[in-house]
DNA sequence: CAACTTCACACCTAAGTGTGAATG
DNA sequence: AACATTCACACTTAGGTGTGAAGT
């Protein structure tokens, strides 16, 4: 099965020597990624959560990664020369302050909306050029949580994590004008623990630690998104976790003072909620509702701890190709050591600590900072390879992984960068089309029914599927427009042929479709890719068991890549690789 | 001013033998309608609104006025083989039952809601083609009405309209299956009597008459609206006069009984409301919120007047050229005379009588009827011309008048259509950017300023501008996408360079600009030719004054063609004709 | 038991209604 | 005076909050 081959298709002049088609048999995986111009680490690593801050400070941006100048030296193709995005988290120091406390989000059955709101303001976009906004989530780590003792600690190792949805803006696509005339809020986006949802929810695992991302495309059309370039940004203070009720009362405490839709639980001086500690009372309302709103961000909040007015918190950006690049975890540059996560390790997420170096790191540095080579430090054991994540019939699964020599020969092309490599690599892969699950993308009520899946999905391959978090479909928003979607609502609850995109619809729009064999029907074939060689690594202050090379056999102990690591729409690579993998 | 020539372009084959490309020289109007099968009028018009049923009854097509095989034999190009919209209007008989009292819509500063919402169902699209269904408002006649002695009488010449934007769907533009996946709403469009709105809500006057029409185009992108053929239904019983308080209260109630946001209106027998009258106390919410919604409209409302239960209201609809086909009021083919509008000239809209009469009339017509042939009829004394309205500096405003021979020698190609001649005319003469108002159809809130022109709207040509109210614009909506637009509202608040619409931006798009000197910054230019014979003539019953073809220094006695007269997006034609319109 | 999840609920925001007095 | 318009208001729908008891 999946033997059928789809070759690259690179768009545009490209940075690195790249072949434009991958030979079939040679397992390819060509990351190219875009760095920031590096930074340096001379400071010790002393824990887990100051190393992440570190690691986030290295890929640190200020917003403006991409400089045109580097661009142009190494070839950037005519198309990135009229843009250059920046980025800014708006009502940062409001999300900074949750994150001091350890940000928790709450999902529930019917949908939750994430609070503080997802909002960015976009500059530097071409203005009449049109771009798709998209975010998604994905899980930092391998790890689950407790909160015990007023203290995130680790429980143990993550739950399977369910396909995480690209949240496509619904403004998508428009011009970078007015994408740039408002702050581009996601609010929209619903968090929910129902692993059935039928409403293109993201679907998120209680307990675990969750990092939002924000993706710039540029695409006129939003079936032109599995070949287009993305840019990715990670605002580090945007990491939470997911709960089903709020385990820190801080955090609450922190909600109802800023959130309107919770005015009704603050405490008004008539004694309701007593319980909470007289603490963290201030109001931060104007953070999120005047300032922020207006998209200013001075800091007007000085009864915050010190340094809590920090106005700079930047993001991580990846420019880079949505199938090809691939963040691997944080202790994977560090040292290749302590592969198994310890049961106290502890993330420090709650502890002002931590967060506040990075922001303090950070917000003085304007420069680009350098990388650490991470062709190095990646993968010496070979154990980070691919995952090819298959349902053979809806029951049985298995999984296949490829070596990373060869991917490491795409990946390096000779020295990974140190410096910003600004590079746009796209990889037109997607033909396999139960991965490029368009499904969400439609106004309508997602009511995609995944026939061979559901009523399983609590039981398959529990480990396996943290592998299969990013990237894979697209949320279904109302108001998304000009998606050339086959999709109709009835068709939704036929059990059978679960992909919603229509070869028809497809192969009208230039894309040509080759079903691989046992496949064709369901939707959740993912790949993991990880000799893809990063440098942004936010949040991976715990590093999953790679010791899973060999055990493909038994799901519990399948080697896991967290989702994070994966770029959006990386799933699309699936069945070339499947194609590069025969018959393992 | 205004001496650039723009020539047509016609999309795919005509059953007209038209000229692709109209002489520049020669002001020639292309009036290209597609009528239904034709209607017999045998019957004695005895009064107006007698009259205006009679006229809509013409029209009558039952939701499917273009048979496929009439289309082929005109010569129907393929394109349009594979589709034949039926519409339905949802909630009929609920807004037969305002229709019946006379419907009035609150309109109010801050925009304001319709009810009944206007709801249509849509089947035999192509499913897999993209179309774009808008709707707008028109004015039905040139009267100001007066609610008195419980009936609706006219009380004057209308007030100047303002231009009518179109109001796009949200989801356009979208596949014809998902159109048809459920009903299309358009509950999201606001009247308001705010000449200054800047939301982009349908301006309407007060104590005016007005009419909903529903369009379908065949468009993936909303560039090409302008130069796509629109298909237009009317719905008769939708009709309604825009107050800003209620006047009757039948119609208060009705709506208190129906509008669950008028539930506290509601009498709960505890004595609220015993101002109102007794009658109409039935509930009709079923009508429009169990079954309606549903789309089924099986009438279980027995409770009204004997025929309130009538199921079948069917629309009227052109199937036309945006840019071409111009209906012309009732009167003119009625009659010639009686141009000048009676003081107590009495729209009987309040009255049961002909509006029953219409539907009972119609309902169990389901052959298409015979039109009148209108090239004898229409534009005797030469009075219908082409109406050029400009801006000259944005204080001065003038009128030109084209020909009707000019016209006629078009539209009627030899002998004007007594059968309906499915057809599409599609006109690419819109070249002049002002008239190209696309600066609506964007989801941001509507704020382009028009600088030469806020201030002086209430005194500019106060009758002149009621050829102005149609196609002008299109309404920015939350949601519209794939909008090439170069709008940003940064610009809108400069003073200079109205037109949001870039020129870069029109020709990235293939649209070639030639700028009107004198014109290229003032977007409320309007053209309303009238040369072009009409059949299908919803509530026409009252006949403007034509008098004014020499009068085109004097404002108030402009020659007036009812907005309601002209098609969609006709004013693309305007640089057309002022090419064509040289020295006058 | 302890940890986690679910649910009805009161309380909010946001926005769509006609009212009736005030205004023009 | 008659008529048309505006506005604060109470009431509604719709849906976003955390609560705290109950369930797993």
């Amino acid at each position: 099965m999946a033997m059928a081959y789809h070759p690259f298709q690179v768009h545009g002049a490209d940075a690195f020597p790249l072949p434009a088609v991958i030979p079939g048999a040679q397992p390819s995986l060509i990351s190219a990624l875009t760095l920031p111009d590096a930074a340096s680490f001379s400071d010790p690593l002393l824990e887990r959560a100051a190393a992440d801050a570190r690691l986030r400070a290295a890929a640190e941006l200020r917003g403006r990664p991409v400089h045109p100048r580097s661009m142009k030296s190494v070839g950037q193709p005519e198309q990135w020369l009229d843009d250059d995005p920046k980025v800014t988290l708006e009502s940062k120091d409001l999300w900074s302050e949750f994150h001091k406390m350890g940000t928790e989000m709450v999902i529930t059955k019917s949908g939750r909306r994430m609070f503080p709101p997802f909002k960015v303001c976009v500059e530097g976009l071409s203005e009449s050029t049109k771009y798709i906004l998209l975010m998604d989530i994905v899980a930092v780590d391998d790890c689950r949580y407790k909160f015990h003792n007023s203290r995130w600690t680790v429980a143990g190792k993550a739950d399977p994590e369910m396909p995480k949805r690209m949240y496509i803006h619904p403004d998508s696509p428009s011009k970078g004008e007015q994408w740039m005339s408002k702050p581009v809020a996601f609010h929209k986006l619903k968090l929910t623990n129902n692993i059935s949802d039928k409403h293109g929810f993201t679907i998120l695992n209680s307990m675990h630690k969750y990092q939002p991302r924000f993706h710039i495309v540029r695409a006129n059309d939003i079936m032109k998104l599995p070949y287009s370039t993305f840019r990715t940004y990670v605002f580090p203070e945007t990491e939470f976790i997911a709960v089903t009720a709020y385990q820190n009362e801080k955090i609450t405490q922190l909600k109802i003072d800023n959130n309107p839709f919770a005015k009704g639980f603050r405490d008004t001086g008539n004694g309701r909620r007593e319980k909470r500690s007289a603490l963290h009372k201030m109001s931060l309302r104007e953070l999120l509702f005047s300032k922020a709103d207006q998209g200013g961000a001075d800091s007007d909040d000085s009864s915050g701890p010190p340094g809590a007015s920090e106005p700079f918190y930047s993001p991580l950006e990846l420019v880079s190709s949505p199938l090809m690049s691939t963040p691997t975890y944080a202790k994977d540059i560090e040292s290749d050591s302590d592969l198994d996560l310890e049961e106290d390790d502890v993330l420090k997420v709650g502890l002002p600590g931590p967060a506040r170096t990075l922001t303090t790191n950070l917000r003085h540095e304007d420069v680009l900072q350098p990388m650490p080579d991470l062709s190095k430090s990646n993968n010496k054991d070979g154990s980070n390879g691919i995952i090819v994540h298959r349902a053979h019939d809806g029951n049985e699964y298995f999984m296949e992984l490829g070596s990373y020599e060869s991917q490491r020969s795409v990946n390096n092309d000779g020295g990974l960068p140190t410096k910003l490599r600004p590079h746009s690599l796209t990889c037109l892969s997607n033909f396999h089309y139960p991965t490029l699950d368009f499904s969400g993308v439609y106004r309508q009520p997602f009511v995609r029914v995944r026939a061979s899946f559901k009523k399983r999905q609590l039981s398959m391959t529990p480990t396996g599927f943290s592998c299969l978090g990013v990237g894979p479909g697209f949320t279904p928003l109302p108001g998304i427009n000009d998606f050339d979607n086959g999709f109709l609502p009835s068709q939704t609850i036929q059990p059978s042929g679960a992909f919603p995109l229509s070869r028809h619809t497809l192969e009208s729009q230039g894309v040509s479709l080759s079903p691989i064999d046992g496949m064709s029907s369901y939707p959740y074939h993912r790949v993991a890719p990880i000799g893809a060689s990063v440098s942004a690594l936010p949040a991976c202050s715990a590093t999953p068991s790679l010791s899973g090379i060999h055990q493909h056999r038994n799901p519990k102990t399948w080697l896991r890549l967290s989702p994070y690591q994966l770029p959006p729409s990386f799933t699309s690579c699936q069945n070339l690789l499947t194609a590069s993998l025969p018959g393992r």
